[in-house]
RNA sequence: GCCUCUGUAGCUCAGUCGGUAGAGCAGAGGACUGAAAAUCCUCGUGUCGUUGGUUCAAUUCCGACCGGAGGCA
């Protein structure tokens, strides 16, 4: 199996940086793994790397999607899974660099092979039904989950057969994932996101919204449920002062850091590293990569 | 200076007709198989301002003191 470099951490915890530091250092392509980096048109609000940051180091999975259009893990991980093959046959160094737990279990640990599902409403009783057609699956999910309850009846009704069934299918993995973390403390690491969104705002956040908003982006569109794009369009519609968003945007940030700590604790590949020692102990962990 | 109100969890406040207390928010932990920056689950011991008194027992009643807010001079 394919060993794949991989950078992750929490939001603010400085991957873009270190990426492209390995990639500079051992002749590496970014490949991001970030669900809204994938929208053109949200630079901003979703710390999307710019040209000076990128640093000529070529960069993939960015700009891919329309804002108004549904991306999910399955697509990222049949788009991902060919660039980096792609990246691979040339001879080149893919380093999957980001945050979204799941596209990234996606790519590198296997997903079920499911066909696409068309969404449906299930109504009040979506888990009462599931209990019904998939009971291994409704006790594993609890009532209160819409979204995975509904999910789970979307498969069965379109194809029959419990989810819990294509689970027990899952494929192996398509590549040995050795995953380098940027590791923080708690409280350093929200005082970098209260100053980055800060700093987001002052680079021109509120009229980036503006402009998707302006452009014919409705506020129900995929992307603009997006930390920071969900609040300031409730500001520019007038439900919430300028400083109440920001002050959400900061607390719901924090929130997604911890849930994505909360998720790459548990992925075993995970090697947490200081982020100041991060560049000393990378050639170590290259060299460690490189050998076996 | 006098009078009134007030002091309880990190914050805003309930409450105990005397038997050592609980909500919201914040925070923490966890889950996660095609919406994932989404979605969901769990978690509340704190000298009840300090200090005397009454009482078997005081955060609760009484007094003094120390903060804070307001009113009258």
């Amino acid at each position: 199996m394919r060993k794949l470099l991989c950078v992750v951490g929490p939001t603010a915890s400085g991957k873009t940086g270190l990426s492209v530091e390995l990639a500079l250092r051992w002749g590496g392509e970014i490949v991001s793994c970030d669900s809204v980096q994938i929208y053109k048109g949200l630079d901003i609000g979703s710390a999307k790397p710019t040209p000076e940051e990128r640093r000529g180091v070529p960069h993939h999975m960015l700009d891919i999607m329309e804002p108004t259009e549904t991306y999910s893990a399955g697509r990222y991980a049949r788009d991902a899974g060919r660039v980096i093959d792609g990246i691979f046959a040339r001879g080149g160094l893919p380093i999957v660099c980001g945050g979204t737990g799941l596209y990234l279990r996606a790519l590198t640990g296997a997903m079920a092979d499911i066909p696409e599902c068309p969404r449906l409403d299930h109504g009040p009783d979506a888990y009462k039904t599931l209990m019904e057609s998939d009971p291994e699956t409704a006790r594993r999910l609890s009532p209160g989950d819409a979204k995975r309850v509904s999910r789970a009846l979307d498969v069965f009704l379109h194809t029959g057969k419990p989810l819990s069934a294509f689970h027990a299918e899952t494929p192996a993995p398509k590549y040995d994932a050795v995953c380098l973390g940027a590791l923080w403390e708690r409280e350093a690491l929200y005082e970098r996101i209260e100053r980055r969104v800060d700093d987001m705002l002052e680079a021109g956040f509120l009229d980036e919204v503006r402009a998707l908003r302006a452009a014919g982006v409705l506020r129900g569109a995929p992307a603009m449920g997006s930390l920071g794009y969900r609040e300031l369009s409730a500001c520019i519609d007038g439900e919430l002062s300028l400083d109440s968003a920001v002050r959400l945007i900061k607390l719901s940030t924090r929130r997604y850091a911890k849930r994505q700590l909360t998720w790459f604790r548990g992925q075993h590949c995970v090697q947490w590293i200081n982020f100041e020692e991060f560049s000393e102990k990378a050639s170590l962990v290259m060299e460690k990569f490189f050998k076996a």
